[in-house]
RNA sequence: GAAUCGCUAGCUCAGUUGGCCAGAGCGCCUCGUUUACACCGAGGAGGUCGGGGGUUCGAGCCCCUCGCGAUUCACCA
């Protein structure tokens, strides 16, 4: 045998997907009912970490399952231009070499991030490939392909003539490092230590001196006052509503106002009104039609303030403002104050709230109609909170805020009529920066949409639905498989916009998986270092072994620890697979060798091998497919153990169906996991060394089982094991098992017994060991089995036996002398302790009437059945302790 | 401040509508050179399921309460 004792994955795995790969093996096959999952994309430039590890195996696996069962498999991949996280990488090599933004025009500005990502492309398929996706590549989409930006567009302007678009001033969450708005779930909040100024305003009017003193944050803003507000039942203030204030510093005369907003009996209890820079101002702001003085500009400077204050950065002109309050005798108490800060999530700089004119999804009723589908059940998610959770969003959604200063990004295809403001109008000739129309010019906007929004029409996109493409079939999606991280920018947006655009929500389940945290349960960053890239797993381990260690630790939405244990263990149970092959694959030459005397597999090497199947050379003489179908007719020439493992295999499919249909990875895996390495190798194989009728046919079945989770080595055996060109991708899995229940149930019995002599062994002194046994057909039928299972030296029936008594029904002794008995008696006691207590319970819960009275009645029975057992067990224990005696 | 999730063996985690003396991987202990595999085989130790209370014939699972951790949301001047 030529083949390494140990599989070594690195050797295989890049040929292997190149197998797949040129076999078209990842293209939906048009036969069987569809199923699809849209690959979240991963950034078009980036490289994947080992939570898009996560993701491949999670999508892989349901692929895979789907495909060898049947489906007409779609899984379509894409890549994601990352607006803005794109934007930021660009611009940090542009300043790098000196140079900014504003030296370019915003076309050449999208044109030289084109290049940018266009250069540095390609290593995140790399890596999709090195997980062993198999996703259909034919089907990629780009999120700035052509037909994204003509599908973007349509959908835009369906919303505009629908009016669920508009353009407005709003206060938006502005970085002025990046210079762009944020929505709302793109802001951090950090604690922050600052102060808390008091500041006060003469009332105007009266010749008595009244001051109201109102408390805040940020001192600066204060120059861009236009109100105080009370609340209208304030006592306090009352009598003052109406009346007007003197601004300090600025000296301008502005209203005292009654607003429910303000909270009754917080602080001062009044509030300065900064419509341009607060959120809550503005909305007061509106109410009451106060005007809107921008004191703070899209640098963070400050502007339309007095002379002095003129240019200065926000922090600065805090200072200098607190500095001429204090002049004027306006400053009240000075506190220190923590409060949360909203900085920008990926430079930290402080968000400025500032107002800004820009386009708005109105979302009301694309809310309300996603909220109605989620709650007729028309998708289920998984875990199920999390529907729920998405209800709840859907109820607070604000206005969406879809544009963004940034040039890297699906420009908005509306243009402003250049002598008239108010004047818009929809057009996709972006590429013009002004354009005519009706004897009128317009300018283009600058901005370009929030990626979400493009993204949010993902699975209608990419499955031509629209366009009545091949891929049409697969809308809606079967799965949204995806971080519960985007569960709100993304799944609900998805939601709300394939509703609105195709009137059917865009798939019918969401599984969400977990964030996958370091070792030692850590958030992973790359300033904490502790960043795990899957690139490396899978150099040391092989993408299998990744696949199963990070399928097996979790459940669904649960931020868990990588556990470098579970892909050793995963490493471990490949090689276990691969070691079971070597030995079907030594029986089988045996076999051969007698019939054929040609060995043909095995030797080649697997870069020959490659060759071979490229070729289609079907002269090996190696055939697998004895065995596929077993016959009734070929029972007669089975043992109880090709009986007792397809039994088996029959129950691992039918867990494997039940188990991945309820998206139960972990305990899929463990299932397969413990009934190939703990039933097939340990027991079925160890039999099998008599021989079997049965072995390559489970050989295969365990391979198409094990393919969706460990794909690599179990291709990698089977193209080395079959000399024509199949692959074990493409094979469809074994169903329906021939077994007989009760021969398999006489090995179950023979496993019983090689286990308790074993276990009495262990406590005898090692050595040579007899069974003698009495009146079983079961045992005389099967000694050299039992011999060779049990590792026994001798085995024989006799009449009047003595020795060890084996537990269990089968009537067998260990042969022993006095000095091994004397050593046994101990365990034998501890074992009727134990029994004794069993008994005790189940008595105790059987004379507890209201226990028969109301539980099921199935486990009243097994209840009496299982006493009766133990009982049974108690007696034959102690007569075998007095036996000993 | 609110909501959600979590707290199970030394570590990382399973445990589906409450029902077999609570499971896995790794680690630990004992034994083993049976020719598929030491990335192995056989056997074993280890848990009052975060604390307290309740419902129930029966609770890791349901309810209440407290503690600790994580996540998300909202931000009050």
């Amino acid at each position: 045998m030529k083949l390494n004792k140990t599989y070594e994955a690195k050797n295989f795995e890049a040929d292997i997907y190149q197998l797949w790969e040129k076999s078209e093996a990842f293209r939906p096959s048009g036969q069987g009912q569809p199923y699809s999952i849209v690959m979240p994309p991963p950034n078009a430039n980036g490289s994947l970490h080992v939570g898009h590890a996560l993701f491949v195996a999670v999508e892989d696996i349901l692929t895979r399952y789907h495909r060898m069962n049947g489906r007409d498999t779609a899984w379509i991949p894409g890549a994601d231009h990352a607006g803005f996280e794109t934007w930021v990488v660009f611009e940090r090599a542009l300043e790098a070499e000196g140079k900014s933004r504003f030296d370019y025009s915003r076309d050449e500005l999208y044109e030289m991030t084109w290049n940018f990502v266009a250069d540095s492309r390609g290593g995140m398929e790399k890596q999709l490939r090195a997980l062993g996706a198999s996703c259909d590549w034919k089907s990629l989409v780009f999120t700035l392909d052509p037909k994204v930006v003509e599908i973007v567009y349509a959908t835009f302007k369906k919303m505009w003539d629908d009016g669920l678009i508009y353009r407005g001033e709003r206060i938006v969450n502005y970085c002025t490092h990046h210079h762009t708005s944020f929505a709302d779930i793109e802001v951090v909040f950090r604690e922050e230590q600052g102060h808390l100024w008091e500041i006060k305003y003469l009332v105007d009017g009266d010749s008595l001196v009244e001051y109201i003193t109102v408390a805040t944050t940020r001192p600066e803003t204060m120059l861009g006052d236009e109100a105080i507000a009370v609340h209208p039942d304030d006592e306090k203030y009352k009598n003052l509503v109406g009346r007007s204030v003197i601004l300090p510093i600025v000296g301008k005369k502005i209203p005292i106002i009654a607003d429910d907003a303000v909270e009754l009996g917080f602080g001062t209890g009044a509030v300065k009104i900064t419509p341009a820079h607060d959120p809550l101002d503005f909305q007061i702001g509106q109410r009451h039609g106060l005007p809107i003085t921008k004191v703070i500009d899209e640098d963070g400077r400050m502007t339309n303030v007095p002379e002095e204050f003129m240019g200065l950065e926000a922090g600065e002109a805090c200072q200098k403002v607190v500095e001429r309050l204090r002049q004027e005798g306006s400053l009240g108490k000075v506190e220190k104050f923590t409060h949360q800060v909203p900085h920008c999530y990926k430079c930290g700089s402080v968000i400025q709230p500032l107002v800004k004119d820009q386009w708005f999804v109105a979302v009301e009723k694309l809310a309300s109609n996603a909220k109605k589908a989620l709650q007729q059940g028309k998708i289920r998610f998984v875990p199920a909170h999390k529907g729920d959770e998405l209800i709840r969003y859907f109820d607070e959604l604000r206005d969406w805020n879809i544009s963004r200063q940034i040039p890297w990004g699906i420009p908005i295809p509306a243009f402003q009529n250049v002598d008239n403001p108010d004047d818009w109008i929809f057009n996709a000739d972006v590429d013009k920066e002004y354009i005519e129309v009706d004897g009128r010019r317009y300018r283009r906007d600058d901005d370009t949409f929030d990626t979400w929004f493009s993204s949010g029409q993902w699975p209608f996109i990419v499955t031509d639905y629209l366009a009545d493409g091949e891929l049409k079939r697969f809308y809606p999606n079967a799965v949204m498989e995806t971080g519960m991280d985007i569960l709100r920018p993304w799944v609900a947006r998805m939601i709300m916009l394939g509703l609105y655009v195709t009137g059917e929500v865009p798939f019918r389940e969401v599984y969400l998986h977990g964030i996958v945290n370091d070792e030692h349960n850590q958030k992973m960053s790359k300033s904490k270092g502790n960043v795990i890239d899957p690139i490396d797993t899978v150099a040391e381990y092989g993408s299998d072994a990744l696949r199963l260690g990070l399928v097996s630790a979790r459940s669904a939405a649960q931020a868990q620890a990588f556990s470098p244990d579970k892909v050793i263990a995963g490493r471990n149970f490949c090689n276990k697979l691969w070691n079971m092959a070597r030995f079907v694959e030594g029986q089988v030459a045996n076999e051969t060798n007698k019939q054929t005397g040609a060995v043909t597999f095995g030797d080649p090497l697997f870069a020959q091998k490659l060759t071979f199947v490229a070729d289609s050379d079907k002269s090996g003489s190696f055939e697998t497919d004895k065995g596929r179908k077993v016959s009734k007719s070929d029972h007669s020439s089975l043992t109880v153990y090709d009986h007792w493992v397809l039994s088996k295999l029959q129950h691992l499919t039918n867990e494997l169906d039940k188990l991945i249909k309820d998206y139960r990875f972990a305990e899929a895996a463990e299932t397969l996991y413990h009934t190939v390495w703990d039933e097939v190798a340990d027991w079925y194989i160890e039999a099998a060394k008599q021989g079997s009728g049965v072995l390559e046919f489970v050989l295969e079945t365990v391979l198409k089982l094990a393919h969706p989770f460990a794909p690599f080595v179990t291709e990698t055996i089977w193209t080395t094991l079959h000399d024509d060109d199949s692959l074990l991708i493409g094979q469809q899995w074994n169903r329906e098992f021939d077994f007989n229940p009760k021969l398999a149930r006489d090995f179950e019995k023979i496993k019983q017994l090689v286990t308790a002599v074993r276990n009495t062994a262990e406590n005898l002194d090692g050595g040579e060991q007899t069974l003698i046994y009495h009146d079983s057909k079961l045992v005389a039928d099967h000694e050299n089995l039992i011999k060779n299972l049990a590792n026994l030296e001798n085995l024989f029936p006799m009449e009047n036996p003595s020795g060890l008594r084996i537990a269990g029904h089968i009537q067998a002794w260990l042969a022993a002398d006095k000095a091994k008995i004397a050593a046994y008696k101990a365990k034998i006691s501890a074992k009727i302790d134990e029994a004794d207590n069993l008994a005790e319970n189940l008595e105790k819960r059987l004379s507890s009437a209201s226990y028969v009275k109301n539980a099921p009645k199935h486990l009243v029975k097994e209840t009496r059945t299982q006493l009766a057992e133990t009982e049974k067990l108690i007696k034959s224990l102690t007569e075998e302790l007095e036996g000993l005696e």
